[in-house]
DNA sequence: TACCAATAGTTAGTATGACAAATATATGAA
DNA sequence: TTCATATATTTGTCATACTAACTATTGGTA
C-alpha cells in the first residue's frame, strides 16, 4: 500500500472513537444515567466479576493504575462501588458493587445496549465482523507485549 | 444484528484508537520529536491551510476551542506557531507556522507516514477502504448535525 | 444612534489518559 | 532474620475532551 493512501486511518479512528464516546455520554445525560461512560464501562465489568482486586480490573478494562484509581474514587463517592480489604494481602483490595451499584447495571443494561445500537444502521452483520477483524489486527500489528 | 453481538465494538474502537495514538507518541518519544500526536495534527493542517483562523483550524481537525486554544498555545509557547491580528476582525487571529515551524513539518511529515504504516501489515488495500467505509457510516449514523 | 443577536476566542471545572515517582506490603534469597 | 526485589495502589503532572460561562467585537435592525 502506498503511504499516502492510508495516512488519513488515524485520523478517521480517533474522530469515530470521539463521536462514539461522545454520542453515548450524551445519551447517558439526557437518560439521567448519573455516570460517565467509562465509569459506565467499569461497573459493568465489575457486576461481570465481583472481587476483582484493581491491577485485575484494570488489565480487564484496559485502564492504567492510576486511571482506575480514580474513576473507583468517583463511583465509591457515588456510593456504587465498595473497597474491601484483601483477607491475605494488605496491600490490595477487593472490588465489589453496592447494591445501589448491582440496581444501577441492571437498570442501565438494556438501556446501553439501545443506545449502542444506534452506530450500526446501515451495516450488515458482515461489515461487523470485518470491523473487528481489522481492529484487532492493527491492535495486534501495534502491540509490543505480543511475543513477537 | 442481535444486540449482544455487537455490544463489544464501542471497547474494540477506543482500545485500538488509544493503541494506535500509543504507538505514534512513542515513537514520537524516541524520534525526539518534541510535539505531541495532538499537536503534529494542528501542525500539518496548519502547513497545508496558511492563515486559518482558530475557528477553521478546529473544524479541520475536529477539536472543540477550547482545546484548540491551548494546543496553539503550547505551539506557539515552542516557537512553532504565531497568533497574528486578522486584519478586519480584531476578535480574530490568522494562525501561521513561523519558519521553525515549517522546518518542523517538513522534517517530520516522511518520518511519521512511515510510523503510521506499520499499523497495516497483514492488511490489504481492499481492508482499508472497508474500514474506512464503515468508520464513516458509523460517524454519520451518531452525528447529529448531518441535516437528517 | 442604540440595542441585540451572533461570532471569535478564552477561562474554569471535571473527567480521562499517559507517565513517573512514592508508599506500603509481600516474597524470596542469603 | 535481613535485605533486595517485586507487587498493589496512590499521588502528581501534563495533555486532551467536553461543557458552561465569560469577554470582546461585529453586524443587523429598529
Amino acid at each position: 500500500m502506498t503511504q499516502e493512501l492510508f495516512a488519513s486511518y488515524s485520523f478517521l479512528l480517533d474522530r469515530t472513537a470521539r463521536k462514539v464516546k461522545h454520542y453515548a455520554q450524551q445519551q447517558f445525560k439526557f437518560g439521567k444515567f448519573d455516570v460517565t461512560v467509562d465509569q459506565w464501562l467499569v461497573l459493568k465489568n465489575l457486576a461481570e466479576r465481583p472481587q476483582v482486586s484493581q491491577t485485575e480490573l484494570a488489565n480487564l478494562v484496559l485502564k492504567d493504575h492510576p486511571t482506575l484509581t480514580r474513576i473507583i474514587d468517583l463511583l465509591s463517592k457515588k456510593g456504587l462501588v465498595q473497597r474491601v480489604q484483601h483477607p491475605q494481602d494488605r496491600r490490595s483490595f477487593q472490588l465489589h458493587l453496592t447494591a445501589k451499584g448491582e440496581k444501577k447495571v441492571a437498570s442501565l443494561k438494556p438501556r446501553i445496549l439501545e443506545i449502542r445500537e444506534k452506530a450500526w444502521e446501515n451495516l450488515t452483520e458482515s461489515d461487523f465482523h470485518e470491523f473487528k477483524r481489522i481492529l484487532n489486527t492493527i491492535y495486534q500489528n501495534l502491540d509490543t507485549h505480543n511475543g513477537i
